[in-house]
DNA sequence: TAACATTCCGCGC
DNA sequence: GCGCGGAATGTTA
């Protein structure tokens, strides 16, 4: 069940299953900008309350503030040592930041940087996980999937200072 | 098995 | 000091 969400940085799209929030999308750059909804279905009482955290959230963190709630998210999609990283990344405040290494040594795989990364890649979540807060060691950029320029925009927004 | 959103160390400039 | 090359390393499809 797909839902869009409006904001000041385009629309980005939700997806909910039966559990919560399992994936946001980035704004896709086309515009098939519809007001608030899109593959039908009707929408649940559920969700619909999910959607209205899901949304303030969003557009808290894209503010750079720190969201108040966060709807129940679906990891199930993710594999055991994936949801070790973004339970992890979870811990990180607006404003603050971690390293790939910081992330291995706080769920106990000290020599997993690398995979750590990979896991970081595959987060179903971005912005509300915070994946972007996640730099390379010495303060570096490190990479993003779906696109550096979304990093530096949302640590700029945050006030976080990289190289 | 190959491919990584890494990191560390050693060189040469 | 900075950049580059290469090795070590864990997880995933």
């Amino acid at each position: 069940l797909k839902l869009y969400i409006h904001t000041p940085e385009g629309a980005f799209l939700a997806h909910y299953s039966r559990q919560g929030l399992a994936r946001v999308n980035f704004p896709s750059g086309d515009r098939s900008a519809k007001p608030d909804e899109t593959v039908g279905q009707p929408v649940s009482a559920q969700v619909k309350a999910w959607h209205g955290l899901t949304t303030t959230a969003l557009k808290e963190v894209l503010s750079g503030r720190q969201p108040r709630k966060l709807p129940p998210l679906d990891l199930s999609c993710g594999t055991e040592f994936q949801r070790l990283v973004w339970n992890a990344m979870l811990k990180i405040p607006a404003g603050g930041t971690s390293s790939y290494s910081g992330i291995a040594g706080d769920i106990g795989r000290p020599k997993a940087v690398r995979a750590v990364g990979g896991a970081c890649g595959a987060n179903p979540i971005p912005v509300l996980i915070p994946c972007h807060r996640v730099l390379a060691a010495g303060g570096r950029l490190g990479g993003f999937s779906s696109g550096l320029d979304w990093k530096r925009k949302l640590l700029t927004g945050e006030g976080v200072l990289f190289l």
